[in-house]
RNA sequence: GUCCCGUUCGUCUAGAGGCCUAGGACACCGCCCUUUCACGGCGGCAACACGGGUUCGAAUCCCGUACGGGAUGCCA
């Protein structure tokens, strides 16, 4: 049987680090099964749903590199679930509830203050049909719960192993709203039997709802899924995952941050599991290595540091043909393949080839600690034109008449060149600097 | 409050009663290589949340405590 999956984004804002790794985990189960991936975008909530939010959840989907093989909005899709309630009326599993969202907030304050768990209290079901007349009479419209069975619910998932719930812990979800539209618990249901879904991969804030989901796919004789529930993640400090991560964003990721898609994939595909975390170039390896079984139950944390490590460590294997467009929207003359293959190793992310740009167009700031010896190391810099040889020859030659070698030779050479500790090789970097602003650099003197 | 769940080196984790003097990866530190930075090679530092119990023996099983997360929406 082939294995049919969903990511079910809600569009209400942008996809976040958490979102998308669920979509990847999610994804790379499919690839690793040969299965069927659909993009469900659950827009049930008017409200709050928005088209631009769709568009960018797509857009920062495939900058990851994921593609899907159908998508579908539950926005249009509501003649099935009419339906569908139509048969969960007639089998008695929906009832009419009359009270008004501050009436149930009441409630919940009630059952919390004498130490009850504040799940509904399912007063509509002792509604009599005059009460319920009387309330229509009044210009109330119910919304609609799903009644669950309270009996226990079992289920082996993919990540937690054996779960159970009593039905008797669940509230009755509300399935339909006062307006009669259908939410999110029987829409996904409904879905996943239409779409054949067979897993259900999601965070593990779904737990509890997949305990009434499971009593929804029985009731609308549908198979039940496996399910996988992820942990979340949380930020570096262990905290909540949703405030400080809530702005990061795929999208600040891509522009703000100037980050590599495979940075994040690569640490988004193994964080939590026991596969060791390391920079890929490519998916494939990942799809291979994909496992469940894998995953660990406990709570990881984010750390954009090592997001940092592993975008320095892409860089330094991407070709110049993968970059180039990048580089000329930087808008930085003689950026050439020479340059970025000089460079590319000491790059955290691509932008910061601004940085080495300035160090060879300057001006730049020397460092020039020993003045005799950068005086001593000026007279003898070999002329033009240089090549790469030119810098072995110039610093053997330093050498010979200093008796410098090692770092006390090649360190101030460095710091006057480029004003810095560290930065790419200086055979190449010194041809990129050119000889004029060598010179220039080398007889620079601290104003007084 | 109630219901789920979690807690092993700084980080991600291995670990299903003796194989654990707790293994690996990343980070960090050191040495080597390179006539500089980086890369690479070698080595080092470093953890079972706490308290009871069961057992000849517990990181592993049971109970409790603490801390953390999730749920408890006419959001998804």
């Amino acid at each position: 049987m082939t294995v049919k999956v969903r990511f079910a984004p809600s569009p209400t804002g942008m996809l976040h680090v958490g979102n998308a790794r669920t979509a990847l985990i999610t994804w790379l189960f499919t690839r690793s099964q040969g299965g069927e991936f659909l993009l469900r975008i659950d827009d049930t909530d008017v409200e709050r749903s928005k088209i631009e939010y769709e568009r960018a959840i797509e857009e920062s989907l495939r900058w990851l590199g994921m593609n899907w093989d159908k998508k579908a909005n539950q926005k249009n899709r509501m003649d099935l679930y009419a339906t569908r309630v139509e048969e969960l009326k007639a089998s008695g599993r929906l009832y009419p509830c009359y009270e008004t969202p501050d009436e149930l907030a009441l409630k919940r304050k009630s059952q919390l203050s004498r130490g009850l768990p504040p799940i509904y209290d399912r007063a509509a079901l002792e509604l009599s049909d005059e009460q319920k007349a009387d309330y229509e009479a009044q210009g109330r419209k119910p919304h609609w719960r799903f009644k669950m069975n309270h009996t226990p619910i079992n289920w082996h998932d993919l990540i937690r192993g054996d779960v159970s719930f009593e039905g008797k812990d669940i509230a009755d979800p509300v399935v339909l709203r006062e307006d009669g539209s259908p939410l999110y618990h029987l829409c996904s249901v409904i879905d996943d039997i239409d779409f054949g879904i067979t897993h259900v991969v999601r965070g593990e804030d779904h737990v509890s709802n997949t305990a009434a989901h499971i009593q929804m796919f029985e009731a609308l004789s549908g198979t039940v899924p496996t399910f996988a529930h992820l942990p979340l993640i949380s930020d570096a400090e262990g905290g909540k995952l949703s405030k400080r991560l809530g702005s990061l964003s795929i999208v600040d990721i891509r522009d703000t941050d100037g980050l590599e898609p495979m940075a994040v994939v690569s640490l988004m595909a193994r964080l939590g599991t026991s596969d060791p975390i390391e920079a890929f170039s490519d998916v494939k390896p990942l799809i291979e290595s994909f496992d469940f079984s894998k995953f660990s139950r406990g709570t990881p944390k984010f750390d954009s540091e090592e997001l940092l490590r592993l975008n320095a460590k892409i860089i330094r294997e991407l070709p110049f043909e993968a970059v180039s467009d990048r580089l000329k929207a930087l808008a930085l003359n003689d950026l050439d393949q020479a340059f970025w293959d000089a460079v590319r190793p000491n790059l955290t992310k691509i932008g910061d080839i601004q940085e080495w740009w300035h160090v060879a167009h300057g001006p730049v700031k020397p460092i020039i600690e020993d003045p005799e010896f950068i005086t001593a190391a000026e007279a003898l810099l070999p002329p033009a034109p240089w090549d790469e040889s030119t810098w072995g020859t110039w610093t053997n030659a330093i050498k010979e008449t200093t008796g410098r070698k090692g770092k006390q030779l090649f360190m101030p050479l460095r710091q006057a060149l480029t004003g810095m500790e560290h930065g790419p090789e200086l055979n190449i970097l010194m041809m990129l600097i050119g000889p004029e602003k060598v010179h220039e650099r080398l007889s620079y003197k601290k104003a007084a």
